[in-house]
DNA sequence: AGTCTAAACGGAATCTATTCCGCTTACAAG
DNA sequence: CTTGTAAGCGGAATAGATTCCGTTTAGACT
């Protein structure tokens, strides 16, 4: 059972390291470690789109020329795989929200991005039975995305907030993470009505009364 | 990429069989067939207490006295094999609705149901990562065991809109989805706190106003 | 009782995931 | 320019999942 799995140690500055605090730290990553990881990334989204998200790791590990074993090392699941090679996506997801905020009111701005989230998820991540299961793993569910996701419904939460027309309790985060749950219920891209009558649920919980 | 999964075929007289409608069906399944499968159930259930969910197939083979390929045969998914395995406790899952009912006003009673229910979720099925996936992955989350399901929720949501404190247009199956994702997305039994305010965040979706 | 057939079986064969460790290399310090 | 060393690497080895197919058997029919 993999319960506790290895976490590669990032650049960031003040990371829990277990020595003394407050120390200018280690090294950077190496030169052919930041190449190789570079080059995973674009051979696993070719293929990722070419022939879906369960490709054997021999192939991705074969096509990006680097043992299998480098490919464990920067990205210890599938999933933190997968997701990287989706980020730009999603990021495009978090971008959507400053548009959506800027060309409509906010009650249906945040409806709007809410559709769009849940696309995203079913569209991209819903290929996966893997990464629906990661996804839901409890901890960190898309990882660095999940920061970002939630500054951008954060935003049109507190327009939605400032206007009145929900409820001020309700988290970014618990909205995401229900969101994200009922992305993974539905499932495929078919059940879209379905999915629309949850969301449908939850915004009526979000709504003030 | 394994989508489309074999189905066993039940002994329901009306399936859905390709040929002439209104036929009387084949046969039923064979004596033996049934022998295998309930000491393939036994063997399961004890093997997923003592060692978790993710026990190697060998082992449950072993223990069963059959050889792999008949545990493939009988749950084509490990997750149908965990499912089938909890059944009877799934099931007093359901059987709970009717005491709630009996026993608490209406909306108490169905929301009590709900916190059951992800209580199941996260604690059964919460122990592996595959079974959310395939409770999450497209078509018959529980199969069998959704209908049943929906019968206990769908009856304390009768009683929740006759008394007036919900609104009708919501069908208990959204709402059973709906959990089930929040169950899911959540993760494990930790994560209590941030549960508790989505399942909140759908009750009060829920409720007419 | 004997025969026939579809259902069911078992487990070897195959495929993929995941770990492990000895070798290689970037790069910092001297 | 050396050299020391931790970071990084590859891929063989291991372990488990899943398929496949030749053999066995329940049970219907005679």
């Amino acid at each position: 059972m993999p319960l506790a799995q290895a976490e590669r140690v990032s650049r960031r500055k003040d990371t829990d390291v277990p020595q003394a605090a407050g120390q200018a730290n280690k090294r950077g990553p190496r030169s052919d470690a930041m190449r190789n990881r570079a080059r995973l990334l674009a051979a696993a989204a070719e293929l990722f789109i070419a022939h879906g998200p369960d490709v054997p790791y021999t192939e991705i590990a074969k096509a990006a020329k680097v043992g299998v074993g480098t490919i464990y090392r920067h990205f210890p699941t599938r999933e933190e795989l997968i997701e990287a090679a989706y980020r730009s996506e999603l990021d495009a997801v978090c971008e959507a929200a400053g548009d959506l905020q800027a060309s409509r009111p906010p009650e249906e701005a945040l409806r709007a991005w809410m559709d769009r989230f849940i696309e995203y998820m079913t569209t991209k991540l819903g290929l996966s039975d893997a990464i629906r299961a990661v996804v839901a793993s409890g901890g960190n569910p898309f990882a660095q995305s999940r920061d970002k996701l939630n500054v951008a419904l954060g935003t049109l939460l507190d327009a939605a907030n400032a206007a009145g027309v929900t409820r001020r309790e309700v988290s970014a985060d618990d909205l995401l993470m229900t969101l994200s749950g009922i992305a993974m219920a539905a499932g495929a891209p078919d059940q879209q009505e379905q999915m629309q009558r949850m969301i449908d649920l939850v915004f009526e919980g979000l709504r003030s009364r």
